[in-house]
DNA sequence: TGTATGTGCAACTGGTTGGTTTCTCAAAAT
DNA sequence: ATTTTGAGAAACCAACCAGTTGCACATACA
């Protein structure tokens, strides 16, 4: 059972289970509301977003709030970083061929 | 058959060729060497991050070079950005709360 | 021309995944 | 005390996925 970051915001209603609670905590039945599947099927989701700890849990009453653990979101970031100083170096070339064009 | 960047990314094997092709573009069994899995198998790897357009070929006799397309890496970057917004915001919350406790 | 090499494609396979239905359990409400 | 409500867990299923082996085809080389 591989469960890291990527494969967990591989799927469509993941991701926008993620934006959803990114924006405020909300419970299993709420937002199953936004979605055509039952809330078992976004239970289940949650279930996979909480074991690789991109969201947690906040138990009130019988009810349970479920809130993104940003910090997480980061390590997405992590692993882009090697890619923008690629796409960073390009522009920074490209940026030194218009000062070539530029001075002749 | 779904087919978008953040399912191509989900596949640890295939994050390790985009990094590897990042630094130069390389052949199919140049790639393949680095992995225990066979030719064919990368090559379906190749054909996924082909289709969602991450890499592009260049043909070059019988031989094709794989070279990344990092424009393309750009869109999760872009999908990021609106939980970048929400950690910027968190820090400047703790700055200001930081700032509150100085001043007392 | 015949052979070796680089590559993609098709068929098959075992494991995974996303979904459903059914069940259980605890907390609220009546 | 009984019923309603919120939620997770188990069993099941169709679809998908990553890997393999075998094959086809083009290019390079002898």
């Amino acid at each position: 059972m591989r469960r890291d970051i990527f494969q967990a915001i591989a799927d469509p209603t993941r991701r926008a289970i993620i934006a959803l609670i990114a924006v405020q905590a909300m419970t299993p039945n709420a937002i199953a509301e936004h979605f055509d599947s039952t809330r078992q099927a976004v239970s289940k989701h949650l279930k996979i977003l909480t074991e690789c700890e991109l969201i947690k849990q906040e138990h009130q009453g019988r009810e349970i709030y479920y809130q993104l653990e940003i910090e997480k979101m980061k390590e997405i970031d992590k692993w882009l970083e090697q890619f923008r100083q690629i796409w960073e170096s390009r522009f920074q070339q490209l940026d030194q061929l218009l000062a070539t064009i530029q001075k002749k």
